[in-house]
DNA sequence: GCATAAAGTTAGACAGTGCTAACAATCTGC
DNA sequence: GCAGATTGTTAGCACTGTCTAACTTTATGC
């Protein structure tokens, strides 16, 4: 009885505790997703428009070259989003098609939260593709709610 | 005057054109900044409450390791935002100081929106982090006049 | 003031994202 | 169906951001 713990000030027992450091770490979690998202969301879009999604058109739409959108289009398919023959436009999976179809309702919300705030649409089409990618679901809820009845 | 322009549609001429690549630009650039961002706040906010930033509270708040922090820390100092000498805490340079505060403020901003939107203060600060490097000048005053009139 | 603890640096690995240059495959228009 | 244009791949470079391991320096407590 006589002992006593000296200092659970910071408590860094069981990992961060501190909510900035989450908030640190979630956001890092999340920088490591947002190109990905981004791949996927603009193949969904041109299969969608075009009716193929072909490297010379993701770098065009991204303001990329060629070649960067060939190596990270490895990427994806390594970690299963999109398969891919040489030479040969790129599909999504089941798993990139799903990913894709989040990420544009997570777009679309939150371009229509800012057009309904009195945002131009350039300037919401801007921020939205940044702020796309940090956004809870929770915070995604109420901007729906508030685009809705406005 | 019989010539003509035969396809003017796209304008690839002086750049982008379409607002979608430049959007993407747009986020490509503020990623590159994301990561200084967080740390010239970080910094003034560590000497603030502690009258010093050292490497080792930089590292504990951000959930990196301290090497990492070094590392990060060498570029800072080579573009002009921080001084340092070995084996001592960090300073700002004017440069820093002033990206620092206005990054405080473009933090404070989306922070007391959120919360004023009804989201809990803890998901506020998380996404806050990660928002505040995609809000346009625009946006932010709209977040900033809703916050205030409600 | 000295031994030990804490903090900081350096080196090296590895993955990601961008680029250019060179080459290969495919597509298109005659 | 072939030549030339377009598209795609590969290789190689630069930089960033993360880590661990090993080392050095500084700070702390007796
Ligand atoms: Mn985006
Ligand atoms: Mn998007
Ligand atoms: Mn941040
Ligand atoms: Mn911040």
């Amino acid at each position: 009885m006589t002992e006593f713990h000296p200092d659970t000030r910071t408590a860094p027992l069981d990992g961060p505790a501190d909510p900035r450091t989450e908030a640190f770490q979630g956001v890092r979690e999340a920088r490591r997703n947002e190109l990905a998202e981004d791949y996927v969301e603009l193949i969904a879009e041109l299969i969608h428009e075009q009716g193929e999604a072909r490297p010379v058109d993701i770098a065009t739409r991204l303001g990329v070259k060629v070649p960067t959108v060939s190596k990270t289009l490895d990427r994806l398919a390594r970690e299963g989003l999109i398969t891919r023959a040489k030479y040969r436009s790129v599909f999504l999976t089941d798993t990139g098609r799903a990913l894709a179809k989040e990420c544009r309702r997570r777009h679309e919300i939150v371009l229509r939260f800012l057009i309904s705030l009195g945002l131009d649409p350039e300037t919401a089409e801007r921020d939205a593709e940044g702020i796309e990618h940090h956004v809870s679901e929770r915070t995604l809820a109420l901007f729906a709610a508030f685009a809705n009845r406005s």
